[in-house]
DNA sequence: CTTGACCTTTACGTAAAGGTCAAGTATTAT
DNA sequence: ATAATACTTGACCTTTACGTAAAGGTCAAG
């Protein structure tokens, strides 16, 4: 049984990235497809990985973060001291990533506020301005 | 009463980032702050405003994306046109915010699984290694 | 009057994340 | 055979968000 391939463009248009973008994410060795000749072949891994990296990049890691982690989350060697790496690093993101939620909760509140003042605004100013 | 002032550094320690940086968003026409001389001098309005530009950016918004919120917000003009144009603009960045913190959930869960896999490693791979 | 701390502007430098050609190869369709 | 596609590598270009160095003003303390 021969798993699942993907062409670069058939990928890059599934995730809405271009070309480019993967041949770039090879370069900077976050993934490294295969090849038939000098043509990329994109295994199943490869796609996780990628959907891995752009998850991150949403949420505000750079991809050389998103390298580092992937790097430490497909590691061969079981060595302790890698193993406990990966772990304060994961525990470091999972507290950046909670920030950044109570962050996008602040703003949010905010950001409401904002849409009820544009809505409620009247020609005339009340006591309510000068708020901020 | 004279409200509370800020020198650059003032703010920049308090913030946590480099006068060069302050500089850099007025630069940018982000803050506009008084002078004394040629001394910056923040109020309290200024203070208000950096703190919604550093939060923009912790969720991923850009300095100019910020720069034209906090415009409409601080609009005095209360144009239909302008503000329907910040109500779409907020409702947008609404909308990118939840996407963001959907992101971060499922990266979040994805983390913790991570974190799991790290701590029950084992030296021979059991049936439930090449998941990704 | 000099030292130090803090401020200023101007201007070039840089890292990150790709975009944008250019020029060539390989396969397929007519 | 030739054109159209899809792929390749390389090289330089761009934007964002500042860093950093140069060169100097200002003011209080000793």
């Amino acid at each position: 049984m021969t798993e699942k391939t993907y062409s670069i463009s058939e990928l890059s248009e599934e995730f809405n990235i271009t070309p480019r973008t993967l041949r770039f994410y090879e370069d900077q060795k976050l993934i490294a497809p295969s090849r038939n000749g000098q043509t990329r072949i994109y295994s199943k891994k490869d796609r996780a990985r990628l959907a891995w990296i752009l998850r991150g990049k949403r949420v505000g890691f750079t991809i050389s973060d998103m390298g580092k982690l992937l790097d430490l989350y497909y590691l061969e060697g079981g060595k302790v001291k890698q193993r406990e790496l990966g772990l304060q690093n994961c525990q470091a993101r999972i507290e950046t990533l909670e920030r950044q939620k109570k962050d996008i909760d602040e703003t949010l509140k905010e950001l409401r506020k904002i849409i009820e003042m544009f809505k409620n605004w009247k020609p005339y100013p009340d006591q309510d301005n000068a708020k901020i």
